[in-house]
DNA sequence: AAAAAAATTTAGACAAATCTAAAAATATGT
DNA sequence: ACATATTTTTAGATTTGTCTAAATTTTTTT
């Protein structure tokens, strides 16, 4: 299994989290920012090795065993997301670059130990859940931040949009993981919200409570 | 810079680091368990890009940009042994094959974060000293276990004669890697050694002493 | 339902890194 | 020094992953 294979069943097994139907070729190839005739080579590539199920111009849908490695790959990058945030200081807007490079690395017994060293995370710096060994993933009863209730109070667990200029935006406004924010009131002239949050009451847009995460109890 | 690039810059420092002549051509293939015509093509590659020094039949030599490419890559290697070893409790025989991969992930800013992590080692788990962000290479630890004084302690790190015979005759006599070794005292007449080992003494001779490394602090 | 648009695949090419087999250069032995 | 052996390079092929441009299939529009 190449870099590239496991870029793509990544690829496609993130793409069809939403709607479990099949994926198209050109999806792909935006995801990945190559040519969809690359796509089409390599969908073909993967068919026959048993990853994905695929019927030329109809899209393809992960295997079994096309789940099994997405979901071995998206374990490994998610721990080591958790690894740079935790024990080296990054923040949490840095690390996916460098996670891409380091879910490749081919060593069942480092992830073991470096699942261990974490102390089995069950969530990446993101809010995202870390697929399990055998390959199962937890479910939060994550909620975007504009759709909690006047006078309820969330956890922030995870962003939508995980860019970095909104990323930036959440730091620089003292927005973190695990932070406690209390929907005080809505406008409804332009949807924006005001939150409680580390002791203090600030106003953000619609565009930021639509792409922020937050588990209520 | 490929990682195949690196894994020849890399090759081709650690043979010139003993004769610090050219390189043969033949020996880079061995080394790397490939076919010389491949390292040709490669070292004229290096060449234009300016790592390496190459005449025709003439053997390879690193310039200053590919001592500094080598020594970076070597000091990841390094670093990333010492993190296995120290924080995923892997033992020193395990991790060369995972820091081959791990070298060649590529931040700046990983490497520096790492280094602290660790509290800057200078040393990685089998002796060889750690090269300094500036290219600075310290120089080893590693020494034969004849070479030590009496009453001097060292840890066992590596052996100079892999044959089986000999790493029988260490299993027999239990002298395992990492174990404390403590040189008690010499004989004049056969450079036999008196060896303090898992609180036994032992006596062991010269051509033993001589074949096995030590890390002394 | 035919025409136009969009999506997908095919055909052929390329760059990187490797290989085999043969040729050329260098080293060695007597 | 000359023949032989060894080392190194060249020439041409292969694999992987990508690309462009053209052809084909599917979808949408009128």
């Amino acid at each position: 299994m190449t870099h590239s294979e496991e870029d793509y069943l990544k690829a496609i097994y993130h793409l069809g989290d939403m709607e479990s139907d099949t994926v198209s070729t050109n999806a792909i190839a935006e995801q990945m920012d190559t040519k969809p005739s690359s796509v089409t080579d390599m969908i073909r590539k993967l068919s026959e090795k048993g990853y994905v199920s695929y019927k030329k111009y109809q899209g393809v849908s992960l295997t079994d065993m096309g789940i099994e490695k997405a979901l071995s790959v998206v374990r490994k990058h998610r721990l080591w997301e958790v690894f740079l945030v935790d024990k080296l200081d990054f923040s949490w807007d840095e690390v996916h670059e460098i996670a891409e490079q380091l879910e490749h690395i081919k060593s069942e017994k480092l992830i073991d130990r470096l699942d261990k060293h974490l102390e089995f995370p069950k969530f990446d710096p993101h809010g995202d859940p870390i697929p399990s060994k055998s390959g199962i993933l937890a479910k939060t009863a994550k909620k975007l931040l504009n759709e909690v209730a006047i006078n309820k109070t969330g956890i922030c667990v995870g962003v939508k949009d995980s860019s970095a200029p909104f990323l930036k935006f959440l730091d620089k406004h003292g927005i973190a993981l695990g932070d406690k924010i209390t929907v005080l009131d809505k406008e409804d002239f332009d949807e924006s919200l005001q939150i409680k949050i580390n002791k203090k009451t600030i106003l953000i847009s619609h565009q930021i409570a639509s792409n922020l995460y937050v588990k209520c109890e």
